[in-house]
DNA sequence: TGTATCCGATACAGTCCTGTATCGATCGGA
DNA sequence: TCCGATCGATACAGGACTGTATCGGATACA
C-alpha cells in the first residue's frame, strides 16, 4: 500500500458507483438551479433538493458551492468542446462550396443555449474575481481554439482559401460568437439580429483568409 | 393639487437634497459591492454599510436589491453612453487618415473597465431571466448604436469610405467589443490578445465599408 | 454470505439577513 | 424662527442557511 510522507496510510479513495452517481446528479442539479436562480442566489439546499438529496450528500462530495460551480462548469465546457469537435468532424465529409457553407456548418457546431449562456456569464464574472479561475477561463478558450482550428482550416482549404494567421482568426471567431450570442438571446424573436450574426461570421472568416494560389 | 383616480391627494414627492444624495451614494455603493462580491452574494446590509448608512436608508429609497441593481445599471450605462458620445465628438476635430485611425479613436471612447464588465455580465445573466429586463438590455444596445453610428459614419466619410449598412456595422462592432472585452480581461497581461482586438475592429470596419466614388 | 467501510440522512446550534414598526433628527417653506 | 413633513437610525421578531456531529442503511469485497 502506498504511504505519504509522514507514513500515514494513503487509502485508495475507492470511488464507489453510488458516489459517482451522486456527484453527477449534483452537478446536473447545479446547472439547472444556477441557471434558474443565478449562482449567487442559489443555496446548497436548493441544489441538493433539486437533485433529490439532502445536504449530507453535498458535504460528502464538495466543500463549498464555489467548488461545485467550478466542477460543473469544467465538466460542461469540456462536453461542449467534445461535441463541437464531433460536429466539426462531420464537416469533413460534407460538401461545402464557399465561405457561407463553412460558416453554416461552423455555427451548427456551436449552438446557442440560453441556459448555458446565463451560467457562463455568471461564471465569467465570478472567475474575474479570482486569479486562478481567470486562468481557467483563458485555458478553456485556448482549448476551444485548438479543437476547432484544424477543422476550420481544412474546410477553408477545400474551398480554396488559406489562413495566414489561424490563431488570430480563432480568437476573432470566439469573440464574435460570444458577442453575438448575447444579442441573439436578448432578442430571440428578431430574425434580423440572427442573420447579422451569420453575416458577421462570414465577413470575419473572409477577412482573415485569402484565395490560395493553387485551388485543390 | 393633482389627484389620482380615486381622489386620493397625490402629494408632490418633494425630492429633498438629502434624499438625492442618499440615493446616489447607495447607487455608488451598489456598484462597488456588486463588483466585489457579485450581485447574488451581496446583501442590503453590505451595500448600506459601504455607503455609510443603515438599512433604514435603503428601505426608504428602494424596495428590493433587484430594484437597486436595475437603477444602478441604468444610471451607469447612460453615463457610459454619454461619455462615449463626448469622446466621439472629439474625433470630429481630430485628424484621421485611415481606418486604423478611426478605430483607434473609437476604442479610446469605449474603455475596458473590469469592474463594469463584471457587473454587466451578471446583470445580463440576470436580465435574461426576466422578460422586462431583457428589453432593457436590447434597448440599451440600440441606444449605444444610435449614439455612435453618426460619428463613426462621419469619421469614415472623411477618410473616403461609406457604409452601405450602418446598423449592421454598429451591431457587429458592439458584438466585437463585448466578445473581445472578456478575452482582454481574462488575460490582462497579454499584449497579443489586445492587439488582435484592435485588428479585429479594423477588419470589421473595413469589411463593412467601401471606398466612396468621390473622396472629399 | 459476512463484515468492514462508506455514504448520505438527520438533528442541532449558531449566524446572518430580512422586513417592519417606531422614533428622534433634520430639512424645507412660510 | 417655527412647524410640519420627511428621512434614516434603531429595535425586534421571524426565517433561512450553514457546517458539524452522529447514526443507520447500503455497498464492495473476500
Amino acid at each position: 500500500m502506498e504511504t505519504i510522507a509522514d507514513g500515514t496510510p494513503k487509502r485508495a479513495p475507492r470511488v464507489t458507483k453510488r458516489r459517482v452517481e451522486t456527484r453527477q446528479r449534483l452537478l446536473e442539479a447545479a446547472l439547472a438551479v444556477f441557471a434558474e436562480q443565478g449562482f449567487g442566489r442559489s443555496t446548497v439546499e436548493q441544489v441538493c433538493s433539486h437533485a433529490g438529496y439532502t445536504r449530507g450528500a453535498f458535504y460528502s462530495n464538495f466543500s463549498t458551492l464555489d467548488e461545485l460551480f467550478l466542477a460543473m462548469w469544467e465538466q460542461r465546457s469540456a462536453e461542449l468542446v467534445a461535441r463541437m469537435r464531433t460536429a466539426l468532424q462531420a464537416v469533413e465529409r460534407a460538401a461545402v462550396h464557399d465561405v457561407d457553407g463553412v460558416v453554416a456548418h461552423l455555427l451548427e457546431a456551436v449552438p446557442l443555449d440560453e441556459e448555458w449562456y446565463r451560467v457562463s456569464a455568471e461564471f465569467t464574472a465570478h472567475a474575474l474575481r479570482n486569479p486562478d479561475l481567470r486562468r481557467v477561463i483563458a485555458d478553456r478558450e485556448k482549448a476551444i481554439a485548438a479543437s476547432s482550428t484544424p477543422f476550420l482550416l481544412a474546410a477553408l482549404a477545400r474551398i480554396g482559401r488559406e489562413v495566414p494567421a489561424p490563431d488570430a482568426l480563432a480568437q476573432a471567431l470566439i469573440a464574435v460568437h460570444d458577442g453575438t450570442a448575447l444579442q441573439c438571446l436578448s432578442e430571440p424573436d428578431n430574425a434580423v439580429v440572427r442573420q447579422r450574426r451569420i453575416d458577421l461570421f462570414t465577413r470575419v472568416v473572409t477577412a482573415y483568409s485569402n484565395e490560395s494560389r493553387k485551388q485543390s
